[in-house]
DNA sequence: GGTATGATTGACT
DNA sequence: GTCAATCATACCA
């Protein structure tokens, strides 16, 4: 990966994910995620990486992980609590447990079809938080694998200059001091505003 | 086999 | 601010 101005509003150029996550997640601040259409700009993400222990890959490959140790451009769709869905975008390469976390959307299209899928109203309760976002694109373990460069996913670079903050990850007992997580400085619609330092 | 723990959210005090 | 929901996985016996 080298000049990401060259690709300006259109897709991902190829390889963009075959990178460290932590080199990727703050490159995907202002993408546009859609599926089936669906979706918004990405405000808020976290890398992981097999190296240190708040990984699901830490201690290996199991039936859960395959995806995230499958080739990078795919999503790790993963339950968390039981109860909800988290989607990830493998990243680094085949064999190694890499991804990005997408903590939250600003809601551009289909916000409909988002209200009718989370049961509420405000926009700023709709992508703001992993579970929330999957809720929201209507993602479940099913779309566990899939390519990111083919319906019903698509991403889409974004046409303007972007301020990314970075704070320690949301939420982990492991590894809490790494200053993984990226967010728009700016953007009132991530899932938690920016720590005070 | 049993128990503890989450890459969370929403309801409630 | 606290806490339950709910289940796959991890870890210990």
């Amino acid at each position: 990966m080298s000049d990401l101005s060259l690709y300006r509003s259109g897709h991902l150029p190829p390889g963009f994910f075959a990178r460290p996550a932590d080199e990727v997640a703050p490159d995907l601040i202002g993408v546009t995620l859609l599926v089936d259409g669906v979706g918004g700009r990405i405000v808020e993400v976290e890398a992981y990486d097999q190296d240190e222990p708040a990984s699901h890959g830490f201690r290996g490959p199991t039936e859960r992980t395959k995806s995230l140790f499958g080739p990078p451009g795919r999503a790790y769709v993963h339950r968390s609590h039981g109860i909800h869905w988290c989607l990830n975008l493998v990243c680094g390469r085949e064999g190694r447990a890499a991804a990005v976390l997408v903590r939250a959307l600003e809601p551009t299209q289909g916000l409909e079809q988002m209200r009718a899928r989370r049961g509420r109203d405000d926009p700023y309760l709709l992508c703001a938080g992993p579970g929330r976002v999957a809720q929201a694109l209507g993602l479940t373990g099913a779309n566990d694998g899939y390519r990111l460069d083919a319906p019903p996913f698509e991403l889409l670079l974004g046409t303007a200059e972007t301020d990314v903050a970075t704070t320690p990850r949301i939420g982990i007992t492991k590894a809490a001091e790494l200053p993984w997580r990226f967010l728009d400085a700016h953007s009132r619609f991530v899932s938690r505003p920016r720590r005070r330092s």
